[in-house]
RNA sequence: GGGGCAGUAGCUCAGUUGGGAGAGCGCGGCGUUCGCAACGCCGAGGCCGUCGGUUCGAUCCCGAUCUGCUCCA
């Protein structure tokens, strides 16, 4: 390893300051790194450090400033593979980026960079290179005439590295980006394809991207309203620069993973490098996990949680090859967070939340590999016994695809019996698996109600006013649309989307549903089936019930009064069952997803055991107590930052907007919300909790109803036990319970006394029976007719008969309401000769039946009850043959 | 969103040409024993996830649905 000596040497701590500190003198507002959850339901996580940004990229939001820096933590799955095997990919990594919008262009952010990385950070010159694209000359001239950069020094490349696009259209730009030479002091001749292709010695340290142009559908490029800079440098990249290492995970950022890892495992980094890869892995899954936990995703099967899930099963698998057999993963926690906490105080803070999740999921995952160990040690069993050597590949492909068993679990096992699979049968399967759920992925219909975005920003965001009251007047029609296009008007049975220039309608968000109610105009009345909303414009979705409506028109809304204020209780009701929630199970209980309608609330949130009956009446009680204090409801508007002072809980991503609303109960609650709420929580009423119940490991739900709702229940439930008393006869509920219990006894007893009485009655015959028997051709046949016969008694008849006799043949005719049922036995003795089942079937055809079974024991059923004397006589002829 | 597997006693599970619901552990009682461990004997405990279809008859076959596990997106 070679240590530079010319580059100061920095901790990443200090790198990451260093950076906020070198842009926030230079003007730059310094944002608090987002989620890993992105604000933006088409982003599975924050992959960029520019994704908080996006709205403000493609102006959606107005902007309250104009530059930003950040350093943003990120998740980048897509080529997890190859995470451990080489030096720099990673799950989880910090980008260090400054943002500029419609402010400096291309001339600042290049002198910015270089002046921190060759002043702040100390990396001598030479070390350096620079490449712009190929047609891009104002980058070239500032470089080489502004900041004297030497012309071989610097490269013009294509499309691949230098051109920077989101999507197929949208906003674009040039990059320039800036490599640092691991074997500086070389004198030899470096060319543009060394910087692109021998990674082992060029490390692009930062991109700059310059978003100048919108890329319209038919490729051409067209000027954007405003000039923007992203830029984008890696911390672990930086770190192994400024720390003179060739590996991202030598750097301070990965090493104390590492190395506690292969303390517990008994090994030590770089003695072998299969362990290497696996201490790698380890140290990078770690601290994705950790993050990815800390910021609100929990192990599921699907979408982010599916991720998650994979992250730590990989982490496992990779602790397997190390040695580990016991759950150990979640030990690693506090060392990321040790050195993660300075930078990330608010995940340092659920360390104890963090590691329980993980120990639970590992002790899952060691759970479902016990199972596939059973499966694939029988499937090794049947390979030695037909002494073969190859497992097949469906064979593996079905342990990993059903059961969850990682291939190389298998291939490490069946290596142990000098033993392998067929991967490339396996990977077919994989394959064809994947095709057929991509495929069925593209039969998803796209939303006929859907506003096109083109509509959506050409008009103002809308003013809700119905915080304060439920109807509004003189708003004003600005659009209508219909199947996805904007239309002129529309009419009698039409069902539209209609935005305003302001509404009382409440827009879905923050898990509340949107409003119901009616809008009318001077000759028009539509019903609001629903109210949706898109970047704070408001859709309603309409009915027109009576005649017509265009863009333009006057009309008033008014909300479903009801309605709202069922769901105003639910959702003021939900703040107050949180509360109670994190008083009595702790403060790790977050919110993780709601949803209030005015049926009923239902919260989501983090809690790593199911609730006890008991911890469900507490909450309930706690709620109930605090409602019959009577406390109001106060609602303030101020600044994120303020809200944030004031220790109010924010449930959601902060979104860069200038002002939230902080809604607080007392004492009681307080939270950031853009909700509707009661002005006082003594209107709730009754709160009722109506089920608690598991949604996923490590999360629960509580479903409770308030107000009417709960009242109707308590009605309802009255009722039943009311009829239940009548019945009964009685007026007492604690009588009411004995009087159950009691019969419930009773009738068991009674049954089975029944039975045996019913048995007992046809066991006293059983001599007659056997006295019965005619001789047919040396067989003996009993045939019995019951009326109203017990089934398991006929049974046991059967078999007392059975046991008695020899060379017989026995068949019981029954008859149970309508239906008649035949049983046929045959002594063991004879049944070579004769056959239950046959016997049996040509019996009950008589009475338009069949049957079959056993050839010693068959049973069979009929229609015709008058004819049982002619089947039974039937039984003599089969025997005779 | 799509596919695979599973749902049977308190727990872990077995149960095929569709025809009498089982084992082990646990639980209760009795016994051998000074006592414990151990063993033996007896016993309680089941709408075979839910609903529908086929059938004389379904734990079993078919369909739907719910729940859990799992892979892919």
């Amino acid at each position: 390893m070679k240590k530079l000596k010319e580059t100061q040497i920095m901790n990443s701590n200090e790198l990451r300051k260093l950076f906020l500190q070198f842009f926030a003198e230079r003007g730059h507002v310094i944002k608090p790194s987002s989620s890993l959850i992105p604000d933006d339901a088409t982003l599975l996580f924050t992959v960029a450090g520019m994704v908080p940004f996006k709205n403000y990229f493609l102006s959606k939001v107005p902007l309250t400033f104009t530059r930003a820096a950040t350093s943003q933590k990120c998740i980048r799955t897509n080529d997890i593979d190859n995470v451990g095997r080489t030096r720099r990919h990673h799950t989880f990594f910090e980008m260090l980026g400054n943002f500029s919008f419609g402010d400096y262009f291309k001339e600042e952010a290049i002198k910015f960079h270089w002046e921190f990385l060759t002043e702040v950070v100390k990396i001598p010159k030479d070390r350096l290179y620079v490449t712009v694209y190929l047609e891009d000359n104002d980058a070239y001239d500032i470089w080489t005439q502004k900041m004297k950069i030497p012309a071989d020094r610097i490269f013009r490349l294509g499309k691949d590295t230098n051109f920077w696009e989101m999507g197929t259209v949208g906003p674009c730009g040039y990059c320039s980006e800036i490599y640092y030479d691991f074997e500086g002091g070389k004198k030899d001749v470096v060319t543009g394809r060394d910087i692109e292709t021998n990674d082992d010695r060029f490390l692009e340290v930062c991109n700059l991207v310059f978003t100048e142009f919108d890329k319209r559908a038919d490729g051409t490029l067209g000027a954007l309203k405003q000039k923007n800079i992203d830029t984008g440098m890696g911390l672990e990249r930086l770190a192994a620069v400024s720390q003179g290492v060739f590996s991202n995970f030598e750097t301070d950022l990965f090493m104390p993973m590492i190395k506690d890892v292969a303390e517990k495992a008994a090994t030590v980094y770089g003695k072998d490098p299969k362990t290497d890869i696996s201490l790698r892995v380890i140290a990078d899954h770690a601290r994705g996990v950790t993050f990815l936990i800390g910021d609100g995703v929990l192990p599921s099967n699907e979408g982010r949680g599916y991720i998650l899930r994979r992250l730590i099963r990989r982490a496992v698998r990779h602790g397997r090859t190390l040695g580990f057999r016991e759950t150990f993963l979640y030990k690693v926690v506090p060392v990321v967070l040790h050195m993660m906490g300075e930078a990330y105080p608010e995940t340092a803070q659920r360390k104890d939340y963090i590691t329980q999740i993980i120990k639970l999921e590992e002790e899952k995952f060691q759970e479902t590999m016990d199972k596939g160990l059973e499966i694939l040690n029988q499937e090794i069993e049947m390979l030695m016994k037909s002494k073969t050597a190859i497992l097949p590949g469906e064979v593996a492909f079905k342990l990993y695809d059903t059961f969850g068993f990682p291939i190389e679990i298998t291939e490490e096992i069946l290596n142990e019996f000098s033993m392998s699979t067929d991967k490339v049968k396996f990977k077919e399967c994989m394959e064809t698996q994947r095709e057929t759920a991509k495929k069925a992925w593209k039969g998803m219909s796209v939303d006929e109600h859907a506003v096109p975005e083109d509509v959506i920003k050409n008009l103002p965001v809308t003013k809700f006013t119905g915080y304060t009251g439920f109807s509004e007047d003189g708003c004003k029609v600005l659009a209508i649309v219909k199947g996805g296009k904007k239309i002129a008007s529309a009419h009698d049975g039409d069902e539209v989307s209609i935005l305003l220039d302001k509404t009382s309608f409440y827009g879905e968000g923050g898990g509340q549903m949107g409003d119901k109610g009616i809008i009318t105009g001077p000759d028009v009345e539509l019903e609001v089936i629903d109210t949706q909303k898109t970047d704070d414009r408001y859709i309603h979705r309409v009915k027109v019930i009576k005649g017509s409506v265009q863009e333009g028109n006057i009309v008033k809304t008014t909300v479903d009064m009801d309605k709202r204020s069922a769901i105003m209780k639910n959702h003021t009701g939900t703040h107050l069952l949180q509360a109670a929630l994190r008083d009595i199970l702790g403060s790790h209980v977050e919110q993780a997803g709601s949803y209030v309608g005015d049926d009923r609330l239902r919260f989501d949130f983090t809690h790593y055991a199911a609730l006890s009956e008991h911890e469900v009446r507490l909450a309930e009680k706690m709620v109930n107590k605090w409602i019959q204090e009577s406390v109001p409801v106060e609602v303030e508007v101020m600044s994120v930052e303020d809200a944030k002072n004031t220790g109010a809980m924010a449930l959601f991503e902060e979104k860069y907007k200038g002002e939230v609303r902080v809604v607080s109960v007392g004492h009681i609650s307080k939270e950031l919300c853009a909700g509707t709420h009661l002005h006082n929580i003594g209107e709730i009423g009754l709160f009722k909790i109506v089920s608690s119940a598991s949604t996923a490991a490590g999360i629960r739900r509580i479903e409770a109803i308030t107000g009417d709702a709960s009242y109707a229940l308590v009605l309802e439930n009255e009722g039943t036990i009311k009829e239940l008393k009548t019945v009964f006869k009685t007026s007492d509920t604690n009588e009411l319970k004995e009087k159950i219990n009691k019969m419930l006894r009773e009738f068991k007893e009674l049954d089975k006394k029944v039975n045996e009485v019913k048995k007992a009655g046809m066991m006293k015959d059983v001599d007659e029976y056997i006295a019965q028997a005619k001789d047919v051709n040396g067989t003996k046949v009993i045939t019995i007719r019951f009326t109203d016969a017990d089934k398991e008694a006929v049974r046991a008849l059967g078999d007392v008969l059975r046991e008695k006799m020899k060379k017989t043949v026995i068949v019981i005719a029954s008859t149970a309401g309508e239906k008649i049922s035949f049983l046929a036995m045959v002594t063991d003795d004879i049944t070579d000769k004769h056959d239950a089942s046959k016997i049996v079937k040509r019996a009950a055809a008589i009475c338009g039946g069949g049957g079959g079974g056993k050839k010693n024991m068959a049973e069979a059923g009929g229609k015709d009850a008058s004819k049982i004397d002619e089947a039974l006589l039937e039984v003599e002829k089969a025997v005779r043959g």
